[in-house]
DNA sequence: TTACTTTAATCAATCGTTTGATTAATTTTG
DNA sequence: CAAAATTAATCAAACGATTGATTAAAGTAA
């Protein structure tokens, strides 16, 4: 069945994104994945044609969920612009810390400075997001809602650099805050709605007049 | 001569530094090291005895250079919690963005949950860093200086998160800052300041009463 | 059958490491 | 002192193992 295909191709993936964000792109082998996939290796060459081809479709998989999600939020004339920016750090949230396995692999990929379609791909993905929080911002600003002063591009490091720090190194992360973040269960329950406090508090005071 | 021999592991060393972290423990081949330090490939087991020997060694003198930088400074008692706080984000702006290739490397290593002796070793330093700034929060609560409800795990993975996602991600942080993150000019006339001025602004906003 | 999947076997290339030989420097000996 | 012996440093070449990739044959379903 042509089901049957696609939920396999979707499986190989899976894996594909755990293995690749735990071993990196090089100490992945494909013997490693195939074999955890519980498919011949040359499965992976023949549904994506190389391991390169896999590592691009792990992404582009992902690029198309990550696509819409944070459209009309910029564009809602009505709402202030610290509104949205709470409703854009609930949204950042929910849904980038619970992909923190694809998450980890994306900013382990654009750490290495590779020259390549696929880092100019995800660097335009993530442009894309970061100019809405931009908009949002420098519109807080023009309303007087924000101080003038404030530092756009620092706010969206500190916004994104603090989830990131979090996710990508939960060895340090874990004793940090006192509770181990590799626990699906701790994520959601402890890590969400702390995360999401502490930056709207965090925000509210820089940021606010 | 002595010197030169401790000159050639040091060069080795500096140049295994910047390899290890632009392609990564397993992208980093001994052939390439020993290529661009200009060295023998049968040197690196000569002095180091593997690659993994080498990989420590980078650590290792790091670590030693970072051990006493972040003393007598928690211990200041005539010093006020904040003024500490503004102190602290000198020095960690100073010292740890001038050697980015180092922080890259090491919380690359960090992302990589490897299950050996240098994680251990590396969390334990860092820890140490870490308890430090923790420190001098717990007093700014305690003697009234701070607001008694700041999250204190949040703020330390804010600040150093921020600093992480500009350094390591510069193909991110380039286009968002308006400068090239790469260049070391840049770096000491731009960036510095602009990630120390934030930092206190942020944190003073935060954290104070 | 025919077309699509899956497999085991195998490929050349590259990996980290080791080797034996050679040179340079240091120490020991007479 | 000079000659001999020992140690340290460096090199090209090759090792076995593993890498990503390919092949041809076997299996499966319509």
């Amino acid at each position: 069945m042509d089901k049957d295909k696609i939920d396999k191709k979707d499986h190989i993936l899976d894996v594909a994104e755990r293995v690749f964000s735990e071993k990196g792109f090089d100490g992945a082998s494909t013997r490693l994945i195939s074999g955890e996939a519980g498919v011949n290796m040359a499965m992976l060459n023949y549904y994506f044609g190389s391991k390169e081809g896999l590592f691009l479709a792990v992404f582009e998989r992902k690029i198309a969920s990550f696509q819409n999600i944070l459209q009309n939020l910029g564009n809602d004339g009505s709402m202030k612009a610290w509104a949205k920016m709470e409703q854009y750090i609930e949204m950042y949230g929910d849904k980038v810390v619970s992909n923190n396995c694809f998450q980890k692999l994306l900013y382990q990929e654009m750490g290495m400075n590779r020259r390549n379609d696929l880092s100019d791909k995800l660097r335009d993905m993530l442009l894309r997001n970061v100019s809405e929080l931009d908009k949002i911002l420098q519109e807080g600003i023009a309303n007087g809602e924000f101080k003038k002063e404030i530092d756009i591009p620092m706010v969206i490091a500190a916004l994104y650099g603090t989830k990131n720090y979090i996710i990508n190194t939960p060895m340090m992360s874990s004793p940090l805050l006192g509770y181990d973040i590799r626990d699906d269960d701790m994520i959601e329950t402890r890590l969400k709605p702390q995360i999401k406090s502490f930056m709207k508090s965090l925000l509210k005071a820089y940021l606010l007049n």
